[in-house]
RNA sequence: GCCCCCAUCGUCUAGAGGCCCAGGACAUUGGAUUCUCAGUCCAAAGACAGGGGUUCAAAUCCCCUUGGGGGUACCA
């Protein structure tokens, strides 16, 4: 049989990060699997702009590779694949629960199930409903509908009875219908509710495995004898851990008051720092659905897809006692249910860091060029149509700045090599530090000007030759002026290797830099 | 309240009765290297929630306690 998995985003304008790991995991199953992996909208909640509010959703998705078999944009056999074009299977399927007696309408106004519900817990026994009516005659059935008397359809549950499922993560999990209350699977409207709707979807979508988060667990027992009731094959259930908030147990949510709480977290902080730094920067606002529990987050601050799909799968998920650095490939084929653990796991931007830097390092020269540009032009580093030169220029920083690279927002840190001798602006601390307080600084800096301004050759080679035996022949340490040196130049007091730096800046650059430091010493 | 799930270093995890006085990675600390920073290399520190069983033997199995989390809607 061909595995089936499936994920069923609302369309809500943006792509949760957690989510993203349970899409992931559905994904690699069905991949491991050589099956089929298929989106399927909810967007039973009518008010919002589907087509825009999926937009980013899709993205995410098309930005990490994770393809799907059908869904919106692909179509397929079973479509439609939005729910709320799927009305006509809901009210099949309450119909036949109906008919054969699985299903009954409930007449009771909803305060009087509330103080039902509420006089069950004041005894502290579980809440189940009174049922009244079933008590109904078939007669005064027909005449409550035809009256249009406001009503539910309620799922009628076995009180004997026991449900169970074999999850693939969990094990066997068994609950006692017995204390399990009527399910609402339609409402007075005649819509569907999420745990009947999914339930027929799954079905007629013939998916194999529900692979969704653990909040889902107890929602089980209910889908798991809607599938019974209905007569159709059951799906294997995988519920894997939920992602957790950094430092914590808790679900990772993407309410407002929660993110502040995040942002202040020592694992989240970094994160939410390189938000605040490089974002206005490229003319996006950090904000509620641009901020490190979004997947669009990564992307626009130049996440590469396999870091972040690499941390995505590491939570909660491991191939052995030693492999980290995995690609999606890799994990694809090792892919198994059985290796997922039951903890939540928290999101760590550290580790996510380490992997991010991992793949950073595995892209040639070009490939980090090609990523870092976009920036420098959001930024307004560069002109738009990008011309050869600058793409020379930007090369040589990119080399220059080897491991220092991990984001490819990281090139906007060294502005200094995009701004002009003017503008740049120097460090105070270090300008004090480097220039000012040291009293062979300036001299030295001075005499050494003459050195660079007469030097025929001005590649980094030759250029730590020349410092070199110029230092030698003074007999001085070259730490007293290669500091102040860079902070005259760079305005920074670190940076990629020195000779590098003045190579990249130019001649006329460097004594422009050089000559406007000496001055405001 | 009721139901369900979970529990190994700070974090992510390895561990399916003896290979474990618990392994790896990230983070931390120290050292080495370099003009700074990043990196790299070396090293250190750091965990089986507690209590009972079962067994010759338990991080691993069972029970209880504690703690954490999820659900409990005419939300998804």
């Amino acid at each position: 049989m061909t595995v089936r998995t499936r994920f069923a985003p609302s369309p809500t304008g943006y792509m949760h990060i957690g989510g993203m790991r349970t899409a992931l995991f559905n994904w690699l199953w069905a991949r491991h699997n050589g099956g089929e992996f298929i989106l399927r909208i909810d967007d039973t909640d009518q008010e919002r702009n589907v087509e825009e509010a999926l937009t980013p959703i899709l993205h995410a998705f098309r930005w990490l590779g994770l393809d799907w078999d059908e869904g919106p944009e692909v179509g397929g056999p079973h479509a439609p694949y939005f729910q709320s074009k799927r009305g006509h299977l809901y009210r099949q399927a309450v119909e036949t629960l109906l008919v054969s007696g699985k299903a009954y309408y409930d007449f009771d106004p909803p305060e009087v199930t509330q103080s039902d519900r509420e006089a069950a817990e004041k005894e502290k026994r579980p809440f189940l409903n009174i049922r009244r009516s079933l008590d109904l005659s078939d007669t005064e059935r027909e005449q409550f509908l035809a009256e249009g008397r406001p009503h539910v359809v309620r799922l009628l549950v076995n009180r004997e009875a026991k449900v169970s499922i074999d999850d693939h993560i969990r094990g066997h999990v068994e609950w006692d219908c017995g204390l399990i209350a009527d399910p609402v699977i339609c409402r007075g409207d005649g819509s569907p509710l999420y745990n009947f709707a999914t339930v027929v979807d799954d079905a007629q979508l013939e998916i194999t495995h529900v692979i969704r988060a653990e909040e889902h667990l107890t929602n089980t027992a209910v889908q798991a004898m809607l599938f019974d009731a209905l007569g159709h094959e059951r799906p294997g259930f995988a519920h894997i851990p939920f992602v957790a908030a950094p430092g914590s147990k808790e679900k990772l949510s993407k309410r407002v008051k929660k993110l502040e709480k995040y942002r202040k977290s020592p694992q989240f902080k970094k994160l939410f720092d390189i938000a605040d730094d490089v974002l206005p920067k490229i003319g996006l606002e950090p904000g509620e659905s641009m901020n490190p529990v979004m997947v669009a987050y990564y992307e626009a601050v130049g996440f590469l897809p396999a870091g972040v799909l690499n941390g995505l799968s590491r939570l909660g998920w491991s191939f052995d006692d030693k492999t980290e650095n995995m690609s999606l490939e890799f994990v694809t084929e090792h892919f198994t249910l059985g290796r997922v653990v039951k903890a939540p796991a928290g999101l760590d931007s550290d580790k996510l860091l380490a992997y991010q830097e991992h793949w950073m390092g595995e892209l040639s020269t070009e490939e980090k060029v090609d990523g870092c540009l976009p920036y420098l032009v959001k930024a307004k580093y560069i002109c738009d149509p990008i011309d050869a030169a600058d793409v020379r220029f930007v090369s040589h920083l990119v080399e220059a700045l080897g491991e220092r690279l991990k984001l490819f927002s990281d090139i906007l840190q060294y502005d200094e090599y995009f701004v002009s001798d003017a503008d740049m602006t120097f460090d105070e601390k270090a300008f004090e530090k480097r220039l000012r307080k040291p009293e062979e600084a300036g001299p030295l800096l001075r005499e050494f000007r003459q050195q660079l301004a007469a030097a025929d050759s001005f590649d980094a080679d030759a250029l730590d030759v020349l410092l070199h035996q110029w230092v030698e022949a003074k007999g001085i340490k070259i730490g007293k002026v290669i500091h102040a040196l860079r902070v005259a130049t760079t305005g920074k007091p670190t940076g990629p290797g020195m000779f590098d730096c003045l190579a990249l800046l130019g001649k006329d650059r460097c004594l422009a830099r050089i000559d406007r430091a000496i001055e405001l010493i």
